[in-house]
Order: structure tokens, then sequence, then C-alpha cells
DNA sequence: AGTTGTCAAGCTAGT
DNA sequence: ACTAGCTTGACAACT
């Protein structure tokens, strides 16, 4: 089991999210941004083996407007010894990374314009893994997309998509229960026809289930993972306390975590706790999962 | 130097 | 009708 928390570290003075307005890209400032990013990234991977964090979601900043037209530079070869130095760094400590395309990728869209638009942006983010050489236990993790007033055609629709995309996005992508469309259990059926593997998100599964506890979610979700997709990744967080629906937490609940995997005790998955103090509620956690497993 | 509106892109439920 | 929320911040123009 290893832990993470997602694409951004306080704790340091350094952010591998550093970005910009499309009104000012030039070559120059794209190349900078982008070489400034890799470093934080190596710095924060640093950090976080030090501090026992194996389990890390890079953010979607990392290469600013890569799947945008108006990037024409090949940033997979420019900075191919910056990746393959951060690559090897990741394998050397074992640790597994993840990342998240944001929500304008919606696969199952009816509009051609974005279908494009989002299968150029997941394979953005299939690039970066790619380019730093990680096999494919390396996930990218979407939500299966909109409902359009219509569910069942609206999945169907995912599905189609899905068989069509290409190979290197294929190995790679995951689909995600999210908190109000689309439950374990329309996952799971999309896994059926596609063998797409599932990653649990336990939060999104307490907001919308169909009667499953965490537990039995965590167990379903986790036989969809093949060997070479590795063990089951798991997105932990908290309701925020009189927010709406959905928003996540700012701190941890660490008495809800422990008994969280207290109860998952025998499973094995790795778990990223998407909690807005990120790597504070993280070194909380760890202290926790010690506690626990030994 | 600090504050605030805005950023390439979508969708939904809550208010 | 509008906006918070999503994984969310960070940029850039303004005070």
């Amino acid at each position: 089991m290893r832990l993470g928390y997602p694409c951004i570290n306080r704790s340091i003075e350094c952010t591998a999210n550093s970005t910009f307005r499309l009104a000012s890209y030039s070559r120059e400032r794209f190349l900078s941004t982008v070489q400034n990013n890799l470093e934080c990234l190596q710095e924060i991977l640093e950090w976080n083996a030090e501090k026992g964090f194996f389990f890390f979601r890079i953010g979607s900043p990392l290469i600013p407007f890569a799947s945008h037209p108006v990037c024409k530079i090949d940033w997979v070869k420019h900075f191919k010894k910056d990746f393959r130095k951060i690559g090897n760094y990741i394998k050397k400590q074992k640790m597994r990374i993840s990342m998240h395309p944001d929500q304008f990728v919606v696969l199952n869209t009816k509009e051609d314009r974005i279908l494009q638009n989002s299968i150029k942006e997941t394979e953005y983010h299939c690039k970066v893994l790619d380019a730093l050489g990680l096999d494919t236990t390396a996930k990218v993790q979407l939500h299966i997309g909109g409902v359009y007033g219509e569910k069942e055609k609206s999945l169907q629709r995912f599905i189609e998509r899905y068989k069509k995309l290409p190979a290197m996005i294929k190995k790679r992508l995951v689909i995600e229960n999210d908190h109000y469309m689309y439950s374990l259990k329309d996952c799971l059926k999309v896994h059926k026809q596609t063998g797409v593997p599932i990653l649990f998100d336990t939060f999104h599964h307490e907001c919308y289930n169909n009667g499953e506890t965490v537990k039995q979610g965590l167990i379903k979700a986790s036989k969809t993972w093949k060997k070479k997709d590795g063990i089951l990744m798991v997105d932990y967080s908290n309701q925020k306390k009189e927010a709406r629906k959905g928003t996540h937490s700012e701190h941890i609940s660490i008495q809800k975590f422990k008994k969280f995997i207290t109860d998952t005790k025998k499973l094995n998955f790795d778990i990223m706790l998407e909690i807005k103090d990120k790597e504070k509620s993280a070194l909380q956690a760890i202290k926790t999962i010690k506690q626990v497993r030994k």
C-alpha cells in the first residue's frame, strides 16, 4: 500500500503547475515554464520519498497548452533527458504515478469538437507518462462524462468511444465513479464491455451508490485491475461540513481514515488523499497507516 | 506588495 | 438564472 496526495505540495517553495495565459504564449515562455515545472516535480518527488509518500498525481499544467494548436514544439524530444531522469527516479523509488485530466475532457460528449479536444488532452497526459518511461501501472483517470438527460444512451456512447481510442490511451485509461452521475455500478457496466479498470473513489461512493458499503465497493473495483494495471488505485476524501454535497474537506478526519484502513486491512491498494490541505493531512494519514498496518 | 478578476476547454445540482 | 464545485491554482492587471 502506497499513500499520496494530488498535484500540489505547499510545504516547499516550488510548483510543478506553473502556467501562463494563452495570450502570452511564446516558445521561450513555454520552454522556461516546462523546465521549471520538471525541476519542481523532481523536488516534490524527493520530498515525498523522504516523508514516505510513494504515490503522486502529477498536475495537468505540467506542460501548459500541450494539446492546444498553439503548441508546436516537440516537448517530449526537447525534454527527453529531463523526463528520463525523473522517470528513473520514480522507478528506482518504486513510486506510483497517476494523472487526472480536468473537467473539460468528456469522452462521451455529443459534440465532435469536444471529443477531438478531449482525445488530444487525454493523449497528452499519456504522453507524459510515456516520456517518463513508466509502465502501464501508471494511470490516467477520467469520469464517464455527462448524462445529457439520457443516462443509458450516454453510458453506451462512452463505451463506443472507448473502443475507438488509440492503444497508447487504452493502456493507461481508468474510469472513476463520480458523486452524482455515474456510480460504481455504472462503471462496472462499462468495465464489463471494455475491460477498463475502475479507480474507486470512496467519497464519491458515499455520496452516490447502489447500496454497497465502501468496503464492498472497493473489493468490486479491485477485481477490475489486471496484473499489468497494478493494484487498485483509491481516491480518498471526506465531506466538508456545511458545504454542498461533494465538496472536499479542508482537513482529513483521522478517526474516519483510521476506521477505513482498519476495515480494509486485508486488502491491498494505493491511496490518493484528495484533501484540500494536501500533504499536511497526508502526513497525519501516513502515521495512521503505520499504526494499523505493519 | 498586496488584492482581485480571469483564465482554452464542460457539465450538473444546489442555491 | 446563476454559480459552486470538480483535482484546483496561478497569472496578470490593477490598486
